[in-house]
DNA sequence: TTCAACATGCAACAGGGTTGCAAGATATTT
DNA sequence: AAATATCTTGCAACCCTGTTGCATGTTGAA
């Protein structure tokens, strides 16, 4: 509770109960959100505009990132150290084809590669589809 | 025209006017395209609809694939050997932030990735975004 | 407590993507 | 060359995602 508002505030960001609602539901789930998991979630609170304005909002303030599959677009907590101003997010995105969990793994970075001339890399985002742990039988 | 013919027969898919024209398209083209692009492109002489299910079609016999960016879904040509049952896709894809183009980058594979215990991968998705030669000033 | 700045809800809209169905085109058989 | 079964197309209608404008409600700071 008072942790919601801590880090809302660290953000310049006035604490709302949607805002509050929207990041505890990030931070008790850990795998990806897409809006319409936060709207089934949340739904009967908040006006689905709300809810997208809240993910923008958390998106410029670096509190979330976007998460891509072949299903759209998701969004997770930024692990620690982003800010409206940079963001670091080389790490890996694995989506389990069987229960559609898609989850950041930390502690991994994604390997060097070498592009041809000319290519000059600001961003990297490797989505890994296959079977998770937890669905593995 | 007779190579167009020829590519589709070799998937099982009666050559239509529709079919010869997105597939020269992606041909002519070299980068991914949207639903949208060919729309621009070929949306007088088709109905949208027309041209989803053409990409579906494209799809699910292995003539192109998926490519996922920010911004959403588009569809490059498979290079070559894909077909229905067997996709192979662990190439790189460089989106350009300046003039928005998306390609895949051939001869460049993923490097390996040692995930944490359990995971059982099956797809890799890299994509890269930058500024890319043409843009670069 | 007051007030400016910010957030919310509502309505309305644009775009992406899908489905059902009737009409049209294709490849094949005769 | 004509007939036929099968596949494709166009149209209408629909749902979901995401956005904008505006009036109303809340927040935090003075």
């Amino acid at each position: 509770m008072e942790q919601l508002r801590e880090m809302l505030k660290g953000h310049q960001l006035r604490t709302t109960t949607c805002r509050e609602d929207v990041l505890s539901t990030f931070i008790s789930k850990k795998n990806a959100l897409s809006h319409g998991d936060l709207e089934g979630m949340l739904g009967e609170n908040y006006d689905r505009v709300t809810i997208y304005r809240t993910l923008k909002t958390f998106l410029e303030k670096g509190i979330i990132h976007k998460v891509l599959d072949d299903e759209g677009l998701r969004y997770a907590l930024c692990s620690q150290s982003c800010s409206e101003e940079k963001h670091q997010h080389d790490h890996i995105h694995f989506k389990c084809n069987e229960c559609g969990e898609t989850n950041c793994i930390e502690n991994l970075h994604i390997p060097a590669v070498k592009l041809p001339e000319g290519y000059i890399p600001e961003n990297f985002n490797l989505l890994i589809q296959g079977t998770c742990p937890k669905c593995k039988s």
